[in-house]
RNA sequence: UGGGGUGUCGCCAAGCGGUAAGGCAACGGAUUUUGAUUCCGUCAUACGGAGGUUCGAUCCCUCCCACCCCAGCCA
């Protein structure tokens, strides 16, 4: 894992948010001893962009108030969920910089304890087993508009509901024979008040608790209950479960339960060219429209850990975007953005050519080479230098030439003067091209008294500076550009998200060289390779054939400009 | 005349009755051996709309409009 650090270890302003503002009033009147949070993910896929944000205002509260948080698993319906993406998970909220310390736990830790609060219902009337089948169950809910109908069974006899419910748990009866219900209002504006399902018959395996169980808890039956045991003092969660608030309380007013959590909802996170819904991540990686959930495209965690986004970015955009209630669509650049401010002061420069053109210098004795100094960080010296070898045949970028360069093009034209980054001056005399008319080569003159780069005593000046590698030892590389998975910013907007997948998301460039330097370059490590972009070695690489992906380009005003 | 939410610059987002923060994007300009970075500067007489209360309203009230969520034995 590329990046460790903490967020402790990075310390840093934290902004203030209506969340922030809930709980230090409640601090503040003493309504809580301690502040408790909880992320609380279904292990039934990768965490991604939304799941940051969610972990971030956690994790974050929790620390700034000097509390907990706790990392639980909302594991209640075993048909969907599986260890691996337990496992996964984990490692993806750790490399994110938070730590759950001894509190990792799981809504299937409580199933015993739900399970008598569900009898202590049943007890007191308010729940009730119902073997009304889900389809008739569907229809006798009513509508947004129209109240919905009690079932038949809503008035039996405790003890009928208790043995119903026990033989329930001791397997006797089939998936979908019926459902334990809450008793509550058939007739409520909110449609989870229509006596919502608690407990539901699934014969199925548990990635914990294997066949110990065959009837599990619903999500709004398990979740606050869950909250109330851990001692969760702000249990929060995105806003479409604000409709379950009013469900949540009465539980918890219902039930004999050790604390008494409260909710609180903010809006989901959405991104621009990007889809951050399981459902469809899932269906991408399923049928192998990427690579994997870490396709380094993916808004996964661990899609993006891939492409080599450092933690510490993840968290400085979702600081930036903040926390409300207002359903919003965050502009991707503002993801670029904070990846580039966050990698820019610290990866040491390099220089690869993706799309190489032979430079040839005429006047350069031919065999002979010498060694340059190039500066690893233009702005923090500490870094150093590294040798970097210079000889009569060189590789420069092809989109660095133009034979006939319009206006503003300062790179290599016929006749135009240019540095080579570190090197010396060199002078585009002449080009050779193949039969189809393709440039082959750019036959060149340099000035040795410009070595290094530096300005002759002439003082001449150049307008472009140009990254370029020596054909002697150059390393050849595969470099992989990635751009937005979907091709536009609102994908699926017009019905069908999978019509809007770009067909050309991924961009494998395979005759790049890269400096030497980069040859064993670790895993996820990032380096920038000048007038490029951000970029680190993917562990599809070998020793001797080097991958590296594009984390994130340059800001490119020229390229801007030329459109 | 179902219930619950939300509407502040192109995109996020502060603001909590006293005269519109910040970030991203964009656009100028300076510096630059990355057309990068950095640095300066520009960018809402205006807060969904209409009324009202007030000396004063983005902040309070009323009505209206738009958008989002809810009819899983998913979470």
């Amino acid at each position: 894992m590329a990046d460790s650090d903490t967020v402790e270890a990075k310390g840093g302003e934290v902004g203030r948010d209506f969340i922030r503002d809930i709980v230090q009033a409640d601090v503040d009147a003493g309504r809580v001893s301690g502040v408790v949070t909880r992320f609380p993910p279904e292990p039934n896929g990768f965490l991604h962009l939304g799941h940051a944000k969610s972990i971030c205002l956690n994790f974050g509260v929790a620390n700034e108030f000097a509390g907990r948080c706790h990392l639980r698993f909302d594991d209640t319906n075993p048909v969907k969920e599986e260890q691996l993406f337990i496992d996964a998970i984990q490692r993806d909220v750790k490399w994110l910089g938070f730590d759950w310390g001894d509190n990792l736990h799981h809504a299937s830790d409580y199933f015993e304890q739900l399970y008598e609060w569900a009898e202590h219902l049943i007890r007191t009337g308010h729940a009730y087993v119902d073997d009304t089948a889900a389809d008739q169950m569907r229809a006798q809910r009513g509508t947004l508009t129209e109240p919905g109908q009690n079932s038949p069974n809503r008035y039996r006899a405790v003890d009928e509901n208790l043995g119903r419910f026990r033989d329930m748990r001791a397997g006797k009866l089939p998936n979908g024979a019926c459902v334990l219900r809450a008793k509550i209002d058939m007739a409520s504006g909110n449609m989870n008040l229509r006596d919502p399902v608690l407990y539901r018959i699934l014969h199925a395996t548990h990635p914990r608790t294997g066949n110990a169980w065959c009837i599990y808890p619903t999500y709004d039956f398990a979740h606050g209950q869950s909250d109330a045991i851990e001692g969760i003092t702000h249990s929060v969660c995105t806003l479409e479960f604000e409709d379950h608030k009013p469900l949540y309380d009465w539980l918890i007013e219902h039930l004999p339960v050790p604390s008494r959590p409260r909710q609180y909802e903010f809006a989901r996170l959405n991104v621009t060219y990007t889809v951050l819904s399981k459902r469809i991540l899932t269906t991408l990686v399923r049928d192998g429209h990427v690579s994997g959930w870490d396709d380094p495209r993916m808004p996964t965690l661990a899609g993006i850990r891939r492409r080599g986004v450092p933690a510490a970015a993840l968290r400085e955009f979702v600081s930036r975007v903040g926390v409300a209630r207002a359903n919003s669509m965050v502009d991707v650049a503002m993801l670029d953005s904070a990846i580039r401010d966050t990698l820019n002061p610290s990866a040491p420069r390099r220089m690869a050519v993706l799309r190489p053109l032979k430079l040839i210098i005429e006047n350069y004795p031919e065999g002979a080479s010498e060694t340059l100094a190039a500066i690893d960080h233009p702005d923090d010296p500490e870094q150093g230098t590294r040798p970097i070898t210079f000889g009569r045949e060189l590789y420069v970028e092809q989109d660095d030439f133009m034979e006939n360069p319009p206006k503003k093009f300062y790179r290599l034209s016929p006749g135009n003067e240019v540095r080579l980054r570190y090197g010396y001056y060199v002078t585009c005399q002449s080009i050779e091209k193949d039969n189809d008319g393709n440039v082959t080569a750019l036959r060149c003159t340099y000035d040795p008294q410009t070595r290094g780069g530096n300005a002759p005593p002439d003082g001449r000046k150049v307008k472009a500076t140009l990254h370029w590698l020596a054909a002697a030892d150059a390393v050849p590389a595969e470099i992989r550009l990635y751009s937005h998975l979907f091709n536009r910013p609102d994908p699926g907007a017009d019905g069908d998200v999978m019509a809007d997948l770009a067909s050309d998301s991924l961009d494998v460039l395979t005759g790049c060289f890269v400096e030497p330097a980069l040859a064993g370059s670790p895993v996820g490590e990032a380096v920038q390779f000048e007038r490029t972009g951000y970029f680190c070695a993917d562990p599809d690489g070998t020793a001797d054939r080097p991958v590296f992906n594009r984390t994130v380009g340059l800001r490119d005003s020229y390229a801007k400009a030329r459109v």
